[in-house]
DNA sequence: CATGAATGAGTATTCATTCAT
DNA sequence: GATGAATGAATACTCATTCAT
């Protein structure tokens, strides 16, 4: 509100949007989706309520906004990596890099969506809409099934053993939020990537 | 509410605070923490308002003192099994087992804890107070702690390959949770170790 | 707030809730439904706003609860007024009566009801919900159903010449309602009733 | 928006007024007052909401504009008729007929103007300024004091029998709202106006 | 003149907690 | 000890209006 005194700038103009974005993305990513206020979004983001409601019809699609944006580069990369022709054990490894890879940057948004979108039990326990739970459920699920479906490959071509895909798969992804979640993750992301995969692939035993 | 005229009797009294957890362990197990109201664990209760905050300080020890009751048995169990004289290998699945037993029991109740103890950020995501949820992150970490310990004993014998063990402990944690959230529990438990200690001792290679 | 201390005696126990009904009517009847604010109605009333909402659901029911107890007992007035075996023309004044009774006491409240259950165009111009709207409407026209009634009773007997007894019956019904707006009813109600009855049944002519 | 790039010419300008009140009786008529939104009025008008402060300045003006424009022309013909040199009985008919051709065309605002200018208590129940409110409560005003004109003017040449015309004058205006209100016009007016009449003067007895 | 991004005052509703009886 | 009436802090969202471009 200093610049350019009222923010008509052209600059501003895009900037408003931007401007909010970033602030839900700091409240969010520290409050989480509840505690996060609309009142203390707009004050990190030194705009008027209705500004928010102008470009967001509402906390929620605001915070869904946030989750698109930068979820989108992930949706198209994992993608790519599965139609590629890569071999099992190779594909395997990108995938967990990939995620990997997604969850360190934004660690704390993809913290808060998970947070609101893990185990339910009969009822809703999130905040978030029905909806929209199940929406980003079905992300994640398409995620794991991808995930799934490369298992199987290694299973057909014999260079993974037999075994339960989906419940290795879902496995696996338990395995990657953790390191992330926990931090164990090396400043060469490669040697994470490694391990993981070392571990997944060969176990604990001598 | 007819015999005692008005629960003056110790049986009744008693039965008073076990109706509230009763009832607090039904509401708080479906519609999580924060979802929960007091109004409808008192309806369920069928008790007043008033006569919870005399047993209980607040909603949130309500919810504490039901995770205590509920973990204690675990915590006893997990000690004996630690301390125990059995092999680096019969630890291992025994401990694989006990936690999977425990929280298949009360799934729904761990579920709504670990929700809110889950991966915070620089705040507290969680509707809990911050020391609360420290407290029970503690004893998250106090199991895993112990999981650990019993991989350092196998790598000190050589029964297990050499290997971060910190992260090998959080994951195979993790690994467990997710078999259980996500109901992929065999009839025979059993079998359900079996996989599970398959999967980390030697992965997924041929 | 002041006599009691903080009036939990039974006498304001049972107050209270009266209290807020008859601030509730007041601020209603001076402003109208939507420029009523649950604030003044506090105010007013002198009660916390968790208290209203422990007697009613909402600001609508608390409405809907001032409009039914005061309707009551003119519905059971019409109905026995109908029911009943007096004549025609007899029967014809009675209701006249009972209406301009009603509108009389509580004008301002029938008035904002009016205003809002009124004239609707293809949307709902009111503020109450479409239900409401509909169910007070339901009201009115049971009112005109039962003036109608006896009209078509008087043209049967002869008693009043052929007419088209649903547009009689709806004008009587907003002749009626204007006598009562414009506060042209005179100290002795039974001198309107004759008006207007008078005015109905031999018109203007000489 | 293309040909005179911004509206400059006379005929766009003149346009974008019209497209404004266009919309603005569309909205007004369809939603009331209250729930008409600028916002709607604008989208309809395909016109900037700048726009409409330029032309008007505010929503209430934008309304009130709209209302004078349609009730110019009524007010004309209705003083022609009153100054007219007809016999009471003929202009009585012709003022029943001018009133409703005035509220059958344009019904919807009519009931929309209504509906905000009816009966106000104490306080100012609408969502119009008190200012506004009394200016159309004259209005209204003005007409029926013409009626109660012809009313008197019938009574002195004993036409009509002796009445507190004020009171009349009023309820024939609320017939004839009603008769519009719940669409019992018939498709020749004539024959609406006829059977009003015949109400009004006869009465309903034999 | 036309525009539309920015604004913020105004409001209904929820729910944990208290405390007099 | 048991009760439940009373409480108010906290929060998302709407919409008329302004003003720089």
């Amino acid at each position: 509100m200093n610049q350019t005194q009222a923010g008509h700038g052209t600059d501003e103009a895009k900037s408003k949007r931007q401007q909010i974005l970033k602030a839900a993305y700091d409240v969010f990513s520290r409050k989480g989706y509840y505690r996060a206020t609309v009142d203390e979004i707009i004050a990190l983001a030194d705009t008027g309520k209705g500004t928010v409601y102008n470009y967001f019809t509402n906390k929620e699609q605001l915070f869904c906004t946030l989750v698109q944006e930068r979820g989108e580069p992930f949706a198209i990369a994992l993608a790519d990596t599965i139609s590629s022709e890569l071999l099992p054990m190779e594909k395997f490894k990108k995938i967990i890099k990939l995620i990997l890879v997604l969850y360190i940057e934004d660690a704390d948004l993809w913290r808060v969506l998970i947070h609101e979108v893990r185990g339910l039990g009969e009822d809703n326990h999130s905040n978030l809409s029905q909806e929209t739970v199940m929406k980003y459920q079905d992300g994640f699920q398409h995620i794991i099934d991808n995930v799934e479906a490369v298992l199987k490959e290694g299973v057909d071509k014999a260079v993974f053993r037999p075994m339960n895909t989906t419940h290795v798969a879902y496995c696996l992804f338990s395995i990657i939020l953790t390191m992330v979640y926990q931090k164990f993750i090396e400043d060469d992301i490669e040697i994470t990537v490694h391990n993981i995969a070392e571990f997944v692939l060969r176990g604990i035993t001598t």
